[in-house]
RNA sequence: CGGGGUGUAGCGUAGCCCGGUCAUCGCGCCUGCUUUGGGAGCAGGAGGUCGCAGGUUCGAAUCCUGCCACCCCGACCA
């Protein structure tokens, strides 16, 4: 199965380096951790950024941009903010290089120091911020609800590919609000539509929940998280929506002249996710024989390979396939039709296999003498031959079935790892051999969470919204509880 | 930053302990023919600063020193 592939990243090379991205690295440089995302892998990135613009649209949201160097002095302003990044900045202290005297090359010219270092935006809140300053003066301002699409560079001391490379792609979402009613509800409702966008176009189950004020982002007052358990039991954080309170609109002096004619700070927000929901969808489904991506986001739905000797064969079967490959497209399916001469088709059996498509059509001449076409499906890993007649119709239906089936499978999973224990013993037990969750009670003190996590190396993923209310007693400690929260080792 | 490991053709590798036709093999690539219902076969061909820099030696991919990069495990990590 294609569980950890960070540590068996040798297993998966055939297909994961080929096809989906390379780990390209810089030679000759610390730059670690850094990747080239493939054509292939990048068109499942954008089919992602392409839903998940639309619902950020539709919940009256705007893009705009902001840029990726942040001066030194913006990013110190909020004391946690900055605990929570200064170790893994990438700084800018020069602006010029020039020949080198000795010899070949070019260095920096120390005569091109900027007065103030520049840092690689980590995260723009910082920058945003300052900015949101000047837009601000009336509640007739408020709210502000904008999106940036961005890269941005975290100088992490150890990378994993896609679920933690130094520079990676994502979205973040930055909104002011008149009210903190308006704030909290904005970051529900983006966690909504991270959960809404997981479950329902990648096919990931996931478990809405807050983090503890251990694991809550640097400088928030709450922070709300979508988290996704992987096939080796490993939890994911995928995505993030933060209550800022009023710490960002207070460090920039964000304020307005509300209705009652008092001047107040503004109530923020932000949310995020990454690239890392690439990783998060390789591993939740994929399998041995290389990728498996949702209908609702795969690059190509179906793919159809002729079978042939000679020309007339191939002629014929082109014209055969030509109004169904038109009756697809008209569907708004996305059809690859794959009459490429100088591959076999059992290559492309597999490559297609590889790349995750959900529906494999195959035309031959026995087929086209008997009225029948041979239909795939990569999920099950199944074929089954039909009337030719049907074929769109099935085809349409079946990337529904494989959808929900992908859906179903892993949220199986996922429920059949979450357990609950009463005792640290069991606790420790469930962690290190079963994986996955541990619903377990917990005294809610971060020196409990830390001296678990010290021990087993399981974090609290997320307190669930709406938790089941119970008695209980702490595994750790034995003092009293009411309600369970859920660990697991994560990535 | 600690512990362990690796670096040989585009990719994956053998050789290193024990220095001397050792630069091996597979995939891929190029040419030709035959093939095409699950990763084609045969024949011929191209492709290498053996990570980098020193040192030991008559001779170094191999031994020694230093450096660099990458991988894994920790530390760290919205």
């Amino acid at each position: 199965m294609a569980k950890d592939f960070t540590s068996r990243a040798e297993d998966f090379s055939k297909w994961y380096n080929e096809l989906v991205i390379k780990a390209d690295l810089a030679q000759n440089s610390d730059v670690r951790g850094c990747m080239v995302i493939k054509p292939y892998g990048y068109s499942i990135w954008e089919n992602m950024q392409a839903v998940l613009d639309k619902m950020f649209k539709d919940t009256g949201h705007s893009n705009a941009y902001f840029p990726l160097l942040i001066p030194k002095s913006y990013l110190s302003k909020e004391a946690e903010h900055v605990d929570g990044f200064a170790k893994e900045c990438a700084v800018v202290t020069h602006y010029r290089l020039k020949n080198n005297e000795e010899g070949d090359g070019v260095v920096v010219d120390p005569e091109a120091k900027l007065e103030e270092e520049l840092i690689i935006r980590p995260t723009s809140e910082t920058i945003i911020w300052n900015t949101y300053r000047g837009w601000v003066q009336s509640h007739r301002d408020l709210p502000i609800l904008i999106n940036q699409w961005a890269n941005v560079m975290r100088w992490e001391m150890r990378t994993r590919i896609f679920l933690r490379t130094s520079e990676f792609l994502w979205q973040e979402g930055h909104t002011a609000h008149a009210t903190k009613e308006e704030a909290v509800a904005e970051t529900k409702q983006m966690l909504d539509v991270y959960a809404d966008f997981a479950e329902n176009y990648m096919a990931v189950p996931v478990v809405k929940g807050v983090k503890t004020e251990n694991e809550r982002f640097p400088g928030a007052l709450d922070t709300y998280c979508i988290e996704a358990l992987m096939q080796d039991g490993k939890a994911l954080q995928a995505g993030t929506s933060h209550f800022l309170g009023q710490k960002f609109s207070e460090t920039f002096d964000v304020k307005f002249a509300d209705k009652d004619g008092q001047l107040k700070h503004v109530w923020a927000t932000s949310w995020g996710v990454s690239t890392r929901l690439m990783g998060a969808l390789i591993m939740s489904h994929s399998d041995d024989e290389g990728l498996i991506v949702p209908p609702e986001l795969a690059p190509n739905q179906v793919v159809i390979v002729p079978i042939y000797k000679g020309e007339e064969q191939l002629n014929a079967i082109s014209e055969k396939l030509e109004p169904v490959i038109k009756a697809l497209k008209d569907k708004g399916i996305r059809v690859k039709y794959d009459d490429r001469d100088n591959q076999r088709p059992g290559f492309k059996f597999a490559q297609y296999e590889f790349q995750g498509v959900p529906i494999r059509l195959a035309l031959g001449n026995r087929d086209l003498e008997a009225g029948n076409i041979e239909v795939a499906r990569r999920d099950e890993k199944t074929k089954e031959t039909i009337s030719f007649d049907g074929v769109v119709e099935h085809v349409e239906n079946l990337l529904v079935e494989i959808q929900s089936n992908l859906f179903n499978k892993a949220k199986k999973y996922r429920d059949e790892h979450i357990t609950e224990v009463n005792s640290y013993e069991e606790f420790k037990d469930v962690i290190n051999t079963k994986g996955g969750f541990v619903a377990a009670h917990w005294d809610g003190t971060t020196e409990t969470e830390l001296k678990i996590k010290e021990e087993t190396s399981a974090t609290i993923r997320c307190i669930p919204l709406n938790n089941k209310q119970e008695e209980g007693t702490c595994v750790y400690t034995g003092k009293p509880s009411t309600q369970r929260v859920l660990f697991a080792k994560a990535y």
